[in-house]
DNA sequence: GTCTATATTCCGATAGAC
DNA sequence: GTCTATCGGAATATAGAC
């Protein structure tokens, strides 16, 4: 079938972000798409394979859509920043750092590497935006801009987890604060 | 041998912190005692049984040195609770919540109850602190405490596993950036 | 309290037919 | 590109001896 090599990255992902990488077999994935796990192991010999895929769509997808807002003041582009994860709160999905970063260390080496691509991407462009949106005076706050890159990223990757536990308010919370800069 | 049961569960303790609950097994924690996973059975039938041991031993640990901060100012009570994990940064350890929560899905219901209870004390007692301290005049935001307490655990929490996989200076970023309340 | 031995299940992965 | 069949390994867990 055309395409089923995306469909299975697209599951491993949704998987991913809400298990983690240990948890899910290629089982989890030929039964979703009615194949057999021989058939996965075609498009990915090894799950090692399949994981690193599923980083680079993540990295694919954050260079596109922080791409998109390129033309957008510093601080609005923050607040998109802030807020594009809503849509998958009530799906109770983490994004793929807070999924794979506890088990960093049993992760085979490609992913290791990818990931550590994707945050590096990540806090790269945020810190970038906010220095210019201070330069600019559009944006204020006393830190580095590295450290306050690594303070919204984080404080935001971690709503996404309590969110998982306490299903409550936690994640609009922690919006709510970061909004305020 | 007397306290072998305490052995097991500080051993599981930095195993799920290092790894997380679904990447270690008995034999792990046997291997480190020199004894066969059947002994750590005797102890704890079943892996759910150790996993609410763990929690619960983290649970008294914080009731514990929280209890010990409470003839401090509230800005000091803070100040110890950000500091709190400066010592295993080094081990590059996670705390438990930051290490079970993404697999939150996967893990036994004993667990998750025991999950939710521990950061419900966490929220509970850090939002009471940042109230308190706002009114006496100590502290300043511009939050309800709840969202601030979110708002600092969950940059704490992400710190400590964006520490895992970068080994820089992203944990003291964030400190210092949250110690600027 | 720890042992040997084993049952059971599941997983990642491969060989080879179609 | 997907299948059947299977291997090798690892994990949780239990029974029963010491």
């Amino acid at each position: 079938m055309k395409g089923t090599r995306e469909e299975i990255i697209n599951i491993a992902n949704t998987l991913i972000r809400s298990v983690g990488y240990n948890a899910f077999s290629y089982t989890d994935i030929s039964k979703k798409l009615d194949i057999k796990n021989a058939a996965i192991h075609y498009h990915f010999p090894s799950k090692a394979d399949l994981g690193v895929e599923v980083i680079k769509k993540n990295l694919d997808a954050f260079l596109r859509i922080t791409d998109s807002w390129k033309e957008l003041g510093y601080k609005q582009q923050l607040t998109e920043y802030i807020t594009m994860h809503n849509g998958i709160i009530k799906k109770r999905l983490t994004c793929v750092v807070g999924s794979l970063s506890p088990s960093f260390d049993t992760l085979p080496p490609s992913m290791q590497k990818e990931l550590h691509n994707l945050i590096e991407t990540i806090i790269s462009w945020l810190s970038d935006l906010l220095r210019k949106g201070r330069e600019n005076g559009e944006l204020s706050f006393n830190e580095t801009p590295e450290e306050k890159a690594y303070t919204i990223h984080s404080a935001l990757l971690s709503a996404l987890l309590m969110n998982k536990v306490l299903q409550n308010n936690v994640y609009q919370s922690v919006q709510n604060s970061l909004l305020k800069i």
